[in-house]
DNA sequence: GGTTGACGCGCG
DNA sequence: AAAGCGCGCGTCAACC
């Protein structure tokens, strides 16, 4: 591994605090502990600039280990630091706790458990404990990191692929410091871009209710014959709709839409522009985009996939409606990338399955699939794939799924494996190693009243119908999950590529983002398989050269040799609108 | 009055 | 025609 690659076997830095206060860091090699050194908060910032630029020049780099980089990190890159490799202690012992069971030490630490931010019932109990909680368990306390580390280091042997294991904490503590990093950036956001198609889809507003939106409820109540409806309220629309004849179960689109009533356009036009109003309207302008950065809250981790996930701002469900307010800076350019079906090639390579692999070389899958014959068109292509990972079992989609399993013996052998797996009550893994949830008690519960002498058939059913359940979700996981590192290896690969790319000038830099970021080419987005990098327009190119070698770089991380592409859909232009 | 769950819908 | 995975969020309505 070269030296300045995110999996780089790296000196080790470990920060905690000391129970007299202050921060210490503990320079690690193989033997133990190598040297100390005692900072104040404020001093930090330039000590780890340091120390990252020893390492960048001739050193091996650095690896910093600490509790937390949602904690350590943000100060750092608000003080205009930036790190290029850490151990994330919370996030890889959720790992290793679930993928090792042999590591005994490390699954009875609990207190590592969870995101570290007390709930209230414990906050209060933290205020009356006898004990100071700085010193029960408290995370950051700078022996309790070296302790922590020293299970984790002790149970990286004990995993089932240690290597592998190796590279999913580096990936994961790396998708960890792109989390922060661009939410320090910001996504560039032109507010008054964003309120002209606001006015042009609502319609202006006039004090009260948008005029579009106010004109197709009132289009709707006459229809419906009912001049007060209110339309936000399922219960009271499913009302007015059955007392004009109407006879649906639900309000939801899909089955508005097969119903032949004036009522009916106007109403799931209103619920379009409703949805706009209420999740990415003026008040979400207000509360999430300041100076021209919308700043989510990305959750690295946060599924149980381990793909990320957010909290505030809905980061990950922007609708496209919106993309084109997602603009750059003048004199910045956008450069967004998606990988084409990412989860279907991933799956192939899982699989070693060649046949998939051709199919999906150098175009689209699925055009791939209908080329070699197994379906007819490509649209019959994507609902068999689909329905292959997620497990349909009736419709078109599941009608489709067992000319796959003829075309594409390994592939469906994984994931079919994986379901049987799951519906028995077993965990699978992702390609790295990532294990999926033991069974929770719903299940355990189903199966154990459907064994138990005298089960009812009743019994039996629930217990087969929530087998298949799991079973669904643990075939998906295998997929889900391992796209979701290949995503995290891009990303761990690409930030390093970028931050080697010059400064711009100061007044060519871009005025609103963190100040780390604000002079060369950043990561602004992720959204699972698709990155934005916000580029000063002469970087843009340079970019987008990077996102492609790093994605060629993370296929061979993950896959070595195996004769898999992952082709990008890139773009280079003023906003991230396709 | 504040919390909780169901619903519906946006994203991949 | 929503069959089949994973999320977050706003709303309403039921609940304590």
């Amino acid at each position: 591994m070269d030296e300045g690659s995110p999996w780089a076997d790296a000196e080790r830095i470990a920060l905690g605090r000391a129970p007299g206060g202050g921060i210490v860091a503990i320079v690690l090699d193989r033997a133990g502990e190598r040297g100390r050194r005692t900072l104040t908060a404020a001093e930090l910032p330039a000590w780890v600039a340091e120390r990252e630029a020893e390492g960048s020049t001739g050193g091996r780099g650095v690896r910093w280990v600490w509790s937390s980089t949602a904690d350590w990190y943000p100060p750092l890159l608000d003080a205009g630091v930036r790190v290029a490799r850490c151990h994330d202690l919370r996030l890889c012992h959720a790992i290793l706790r679930d993928a090792v069971p042999a590591a005994l030490e490390l699954r009875a630490a609990t207190h590592w458990d969870g995101t570290g931010v007390l709930d209230a019932p414990a906050q209060a109990e933290a205020l009356f404990a006898v004990e100071s909680p700085a010193v029960a368990g408290d995370r950051d306390d700078l022996r309790e990191v070296l302790v922590e580390l020293a299970r984790q280091d002790a149970a990286l042997p004990l995993a089932s692929d240690p290597g592998r294991m190796r590279l999913l904490l580096a990936a994961e503590s790396a998708g960890a410091l792109t989390a922060a990093e661009m939410r320090t950036a910001g996504v560039p956001w032109d507010a008054q871009h964003h309120r002209r198609i606001l006015e042009d889809v609502l319609g202006p507003r006039r004090g009260g209710v948008p005029e579009y939106m106010a004109r197709l409820a009132g289009e709707v109540r006459e229809a419906l014959g009912d001049p007060v409806l209110a339309l936000d309220s399922p219960p009271r629309l499913l009302r007015a709709l059955h007392a004009a004849g109407i006879l649906v179960d639900s309000t939801s689109k899909w089955e508005l839409r097969q119903i032949d009533h004036p009522a009916i356009a106007p109403l799931l036009e209103y619920k379009r522009l409703s949805r706009l109003m209420t999740a990415n309207g003026w008040a979400w302008l207000d509360e999430w985009v300041h100076e021209g950065r919308f700043r989510p809250v990305y959750v690295p981790g946060g599924v149980v996939s381990g793909r990320w996930a957010s909290s505030g701002g809905g980061a990950l469900q922007l609708p496209r409606q919106l993309r084109e307010a997602l603009r750059a800076d003048p004199g910045w350019r956008i450069v967004a990338a998606d990988v084409a079906q990412l989860e279907p090639r991933v799956l192939a390579a899982m699989a070693r399955d060649d046949r998939l692999a051709d199919a999906a070389r150098g175009r689209d899958l699925y055009e791939g699939i209908a080329a070699s014959g197994a379906v007819a068109t490509r649209a019959e292509g994507k609902m068999a794939v689909l329905g292959a990972m997620y497990g349909a079992t009736t419709g078109d989609s599941g009608r489709l799924v067992p000319r796959l399993r003829t075309a594409y013996p390994k592939a469906m052998g994984l994931v079919d494996a994986a379901a049987r797996s799951g519906e028995d009550g077993g965990v699978v893994s992702t390609w790295l190693g990532r294990t999926s949830p033991a069974p929770d008690d719903a299940w355990r519960g189903a199966q154990a009243r459907a064994s138990r002498p005298g089960a009812s058939s009743a019994d039996e059913t629930r217990a087969r119908r929530i087998g298949r359940d799991r079973g669904r979700f643990t075939r998906n996981f295998v997929v889900q999950g391992t796209a979701a590192e290949w995503a995290l290896a891009w990303m761990a690969d690409l930030r390093l590529r970028l931050a080697q790319f010059p400064a711009v000038e100061p007044d060519r830099a871009a005025p609103r983002s963190g100040r780390a970021f604000a002079r060369r080419a950043h990561l602004a987005f992720f959204l699972h398989d698709e990155v934005l990098v916000h580029a000063p327009e002469e970087q843009a190119e340079a970019a987008a050269q990077a996102v492609r070698e790093s994605a060629a770089a993370a296929g061979r991380l993950l896959f070595g040799s195996f004769p898999i592409d992952f082709p990008l859909d890139l773009r280079i232009a003023d906003s991230a609108d396709k």
